[in-house]
DNA sequence: CAATCATGTCGATACTCATCGAACACTACG
DNA sequence: CGTAGTGTTCGATGAGTATCGACATGATTG
């Protein structure tokens, strides 16, 4: 039996630059990302309030769809809720440096919108 | 006398992340970057051809800006002709890596839309 | 089972943006 | 001075997207 793909993810092969970019290129994107990779696993709520992102719920499920289908998040299910975290392996992996990079980049630094 | 600024340009102090991912998620743009960046200073049109971009002068003069503005290129007038060349410097003080990392991707992995 | 919690989905709306052609400005060159 | 070359600016247009509220769905809990 195979593994059950609730939310689906695209594979090491299928990610690319631009689309990354783009996902990243949101402030409040950013934001979440970067709580993500300092909080390890969240669930969506939590990860919405640790990253101070006073969004609707819809929006930040917009979002974290957007994070997800590029490849940064993974989303595991756990009962009611999904687990969040960064997909650092395939990230370092396909684009190395480049996470690292995000995740070094001062808060002052990120930009508002 | 000071210098006359004809096309104006960010200051390390002004760069922000979100920005600078936002200018380089295009993939004309990304293209445009990558081909500069590996071929020195070029003219806007050589750039584009360098850069196998079909779209029109119009378009190429607006990705242009964006990625001036954001504080990707840097512009230097040179009689009739913009000679246009990556601010390396101020990125990579800016963002550690983050050029590094996008310059290093495989062609096939940046993407098209 | 009923209430509640955690998320996703849908439709609407407003805004941004990539693209183009036409017109303009400036330089170079005959 | 006129012509060609280089690049920008100006609307217009179509596509994308960030946002929301309302509703749906599945899990948890009393």
């Amino acid at each position: 039996m195979s593994t059950p793909i609730e939310t689906p993810h695209p594979s090491l092969a299928d990610l690319r630059l631009a689309t990354v970019l783009a996902a990243l290129a949101d402030p409040a994107r950013l934001r979440a990302v970067r709580t993500l990779a300092a909080t390890g696993e969240l669930p969506c709520t939590e990860l919405q309030q640790a990253a101070g992102l006073t969004i609707s719920r819809s929006t930040f499920s917009h979002h974290q769809r957007v994070l997800r289908e590029a490849g940064v998040l993974k989303a595991r299910v756990d009962g009611a809720r999904r687990m969040l975290s960064v997909r650092r392996d395939a990230l370092d992996a396909c684009f190395p440096g480049l996470l690292d990079a995000v995740l070094a980049t001062a808060p002052e630094r990120i930009g508002t919108r």
